[in-house]
DNA sequence: TCCAAAAGTGGGATCGGTTCCATTTTTGAA
DNA sequence: TTCAAAAATGGAACCGATCCCACTTTTGGA
């Protein structure tokens, strides 16, 4: 493989002369320029890039580090992520600490990250015993937190307004006629399902139809959660006309597991989810849901992580709202009071 | 940042020894390599990974390139090469080619993985043109393929016998009582897609149900793809008791415009899919489909490179089998011909 | 006790770029 | 035409590891 020496000597020039012309950065004459063109082309030649990282500091490597990987909603932050950087020439490392049992498995993960040096690194972390990665991961890269905000992180905090998301669920249900609502939450301890959460009890109460405790079921933003959640709701005394789910892959797993019952979405049970993720639209019935700006939010974590790290100036937003998206599992409560196939009231 | 010839000072060793004992490799008295310890922990010292890749001539990265991260099949696979690739201290990093408009693009998304110096390179390739790219990749790096197989790589090449999965396919629904039936496929330009779908087609003939051409749709194997092509299915004059999709999305797709037209699944109509990605089991029926064993093969083919990358002797296995997975997607085909609401036959 | 083999060691050369700096060349206003 | 400022240049020093090699120390069987 060629070196810059082999091309600064077929060219005739100093091999500085070829490294300022490659990295754009100095001043190289035309003349200069398109010897060393020439030679490039001539050689085949393609800089080492740890040579480059090596000797200026920048490995132009950028960490996420995600708390999962299941489902879509990870998913979709990844996808956008890999294409913002590449679009800079910045290269994304991944660590998915799904299988972290604790808290040190989940900083053996940011070691990974860390130990490879890269620039910039981007957390997506709801969980406060989380947050505290970002303060350890603060002392050695350029940092930006996703799902979380705090003044310490000022400028570097990128976040959805799942408390104006949980009132819009309400507000929704509310106005569909929904009086009795139950709802199946994430894990409370993670701070986008406790603000959901919150501020759904809440709306709906400033409504005049406050959600009873037995309406209310402690789930988790997994398939598996969803299904144990899905089966408590059921298996309890509860009657409600519609439920609220923490995110999306929950009220899939919820309308799979009515659709089993031969409950009918939404006639005898609406139900909500929250993210709108990308299989929203083709759930039976298609799935109503509280569009959170993923795709958006990730993009600018990204643009401004990349700002801090490489002094670029991408447009960044920190703040995003969620908005209703209305489809097809939600509809009036117009329906009388029913017994439900299994002795229950669900209607 | 301590460097090793801190570590080496303060500890009272040779620059050499320092490396020895942390590389692992060559021997370090128990003597000195105590006093390493105690410096290293004592400074801090975290090694600089650009310049052991410099010197060492290995990146410890492995370039990922995927013609797309629509919808869970990739993702799956992503994630089993990001959980491989950490066991064994390698990073990630991915090229996502769905931009990609021409083949130009698909070889930039390339180079942009190889110009990183990775140490290997492993593609997910359906279609010849992408394969291509594998003979260009081989020039730089160790290589593995997969969803694609050739003599040519051959002990490289990682696949899921589709053959088999269509005729799987075709057997169920004709156990099932199914005559009539219809098949949307992916796009068959695409060898998996082909495949899975001549199988499919050969099986029903050998089963005496031969496929008549009004019955098959080419689609595409994404999310909009499959809109199209259900669409087109349900506006032909075709009458079908099942229909076997090329994909899990298509399948969902499928069964969301079924529900929305008020079409019992499977009691008007069969659905199956293939691939048995993570939502199977929560469409509304969930969805019978085939099960191809994507992670195994994924953690297969990493570890076949790492092998032939690093010298390792992890496990793997070239070929797999997928097999049939019944859930509650498709039903016996017991029910009168009758007209649909639409006016069509369908059932 | 002796001595060949094995284990352990220090440090310089090297990987292939970037960056700095002293020097030369070019530019363009007076 | 003149000359200060700006542009362009070559090459050495450096980034922080690994690896090689010549050398020293330890080991253990006879």
């Amino acid at each position: 493989m060629a070196t810059v020496k082999d091309v600064a000597k077929l060219a005739g020039v100093g091999s500085g002369t070829v490294s300022r012309y490659i990295s754009g950065t100095g001043s190289v004459s035309r003349k200069s320029g398109e010897k060393i063109a020439r030679a490039i082309e001539q050689l085949n030649y393609r800089p080492n890039s740890m040579a480059r990282s090596l000797s200026s500091r920048r490995s132009d490597l950028i960490g996420v580090w995600v708390p999962s990987l299941e489902g879509p909603y990870y998913h979709m932050m990844i996808r956008t992520i890999e294409s913002a950087l590449r679009l800079q020439g910045k290269h994304m490392i991944l660590a998915n600490a799904e299988d972290a049992q604790s808290n040190e498995d989940r900083l053996a993960h940011l070691d990974y990250l860390i130990n490879r040096d890269c620039d910039g690194i981007l957390i997506s972390s709801s969980l406060q015993s989380e947050f505290e990665l970002a303060r350890y991961a603060e002392k050695f890269s350029n940092l930006v937190v996703m799902n979380h905000h705090t003044d310490e992180l000022a400028g570097r905090c990128f976040s959805i307004d799942h408390d104006l998301g949980g009132r819009l669920a309400a507000r929704h249900l509310v106005e569909l006629g929904h009086t009795r609502v139950a709802t199946i939450t994430g894990r409370l301890s993670a701070l986008d399902a406790r603000q959901r959460h919150v501020a759904f009890l809440d709306e709906m109460a400033k409504l005049g139809h406050p959600v009873v405790p037995e309406r209310i079921v402690e789930g988790a933003f997994s398939y598996a959660g969803g299904e144990q959640a899905v089966a408590a709701l059921l298996a309890s005394s509860a009657d409600y006309s519609a439920v609220f789910c923490g995110n999306d892959k929950v009220a899939m797993v919820l309308i799979a597991e009515l659709h089993k019952r031969s409950i009918s979405v939404p006639g005898d049970v609406s139900v909500i989810g929250y993210d709108d993720v990308e299989f929203t639209p083709y759930t039976a019935p298609a799935l109503s849901t509280i569009h959170a700006p993923i795709e958006e939010m990730s993009q600018s974590a990204c643009h401004q992580l990349l700002n801090l790290t490489y002094g670029l100036e991408l447009p960044y937003q920190e703040h995003f709202e969620p908005s209703l998206s209305v489809r097809q599992s939600t509809g009036s409560c117009s329906l009388q009071l029913a017994q439900c196939p299994d002795g229950r009231m669900a209607v």
